[in-house]
DNA sequence: ACAAAAGTGTTCAGAATACACCCATGC
DNA sequence: GCATGGGTGTATTCTGAACACTTTTGT
């Protein structure tokens, strides 16, 4: 293989979640050179005899602690322009990771400063990450109108209202709480009640579901009409 | 670099166009080892100084003398699993372009095993490039629902029956063709007639249209309920 | 005149929206 | 009781499917 240029692999990760003030992307700061002390996204070099996607997954649990089980990972996109990283010739390929809120912070990290940060609140991120990052946040926002994506940002087992702020959150809009309930417990697949209800709450209890076998919506969650 | 991993980079590509058989896809004969007489995906390694885009248009102007400006052209996936290539670690960037039916077959190409055929027919690809062809289909038929992709299968001028040709080949469906001209033409940005209409066809002429601005289909066109 | 394809009008069914209203809980 | 949020019913509006029908050409 000596014969061919040299390149070589990264993975990068857009990690979402949702917290309390809104949607939140997972940021290192950079200890080294180059964009040292900049903010970037979590990654790092694929290993030779690494497959793409659990090079991920090792990223991800590395910088969060999670052993990915619960999570959803995909792929976004490939980044390759000359001259991203000035070390030399680096690929990187792009992942979208969304997880619940954890109840527990980021335990066991190796990049001692990652922290969450509001995704609206972030300015220049290190190399063409703000680029990926806004690639991230586009296929996050179009995936939650005809996939069931939304319940990877919640836990396991969730109420409508929990799944409605999720859609809300991320779309930046209100929805309707009744005609939301409706369509998404209308669904076919997206939801399967636990049978159980929440207790200790305001209001009347909701009821408790788990996400559902569906891969697609039919039909999808409409975003309201901005004319986007 | 030389301390971290080295990986060869390539691009592959799943062009496709519409002939009078049906969806076909650019393969070519592998005349080297490994997979060596078996169909593939046509591509090429990229250089150390060239940007991934760049690479990919390089390889379809090699492959079919297309100078890609009437052409689509967008990356599909990247993939990289370690034993893909017996060579070595190979991660390739594939790429999903879409041209319109071509007048003259494909010249000045280099790889002289280059053939369109119908993807119906296609049966056992050098290395994962099934999976990457597999992909490939889906993200075409899947983007003609909500983008204005058809028209990248049409020439600069075209009808609404060739439009809807280009939907009912590659959904593999039959389109109202009544229904199927109100909702296109009715589509903000999608079409812009050019005034003028075909002459010496069978049955009433038709009104010529250009590609409008569109990026994005609001609403989008919708596949019949087969309940993919 | 006839066939063929383009394009329009009309009807009907189902989906999205808006919102009145009832339900079940904590305080 | 009252506030708070969960959930249902219903009228209205909009969209898509079905298809009868008219228009404009070639033969």
């Amino acid at each position: 293989m000596s014969e061919y240029p040299p390149f070589a692999v990264t993975v990068d990760l857009v990690v979402l979640t949702i917290r309390a003030d809104g949607l939140a992307v997972l940021l290192v700061r950079r200890g080294v050179p180059p964009h040292e002390g900049a903010w970037a996204l979590p990654g790092g070099f694929v290993r030779l005899d690494e497959d793409l996607p659990r090079a991920a997954e090792r990223e991800l649990a590395e910088e969060t602690g999670l052993t990915g089980a619960a999570t959803h990972l995909e792929q976004l996109g490939t980044y390759g322009t000359p001259h991203r990283d000035p070390r030399g010739r680096v690929v990187t390929v792009a992942y979208l990771a969304l997880l619940p809120d954890l109840p527990a912070p980021i335990a066991g990290t190796d990049a001692a400063g990652a922290e969450w940060l509001p995704v609206a609140r972030v300015r220049k991120l290190a190399f063409d990450h703000d680029r990926i990052l806004a690639d991230g946040l586009e296929r996050a926002r179009a995936k939650l109108e005809y996939s069931p994506l939304a319940t990877a940002f919640c836990p396991p087992e969730f109420t409508v209202a929990q799944l409605r702020a999720v859609y809300e959150t991320v779309w930046e809009t209100r929805l309707d709480p009744r005609n939301f309930h409706r369509k998404v417990t209308g669904t076919p697949g997206f939801l399967v009640p636990v049978g159980r209800a929440t207790e200790g709450e305001r209001g009347r209890p909701a009821q408790v579901f788990r996400r559902g076998p569906a891969t697609a919506l039919h039909p999808p969650m409409l975003r309201p009409t901005t004319d986007r």
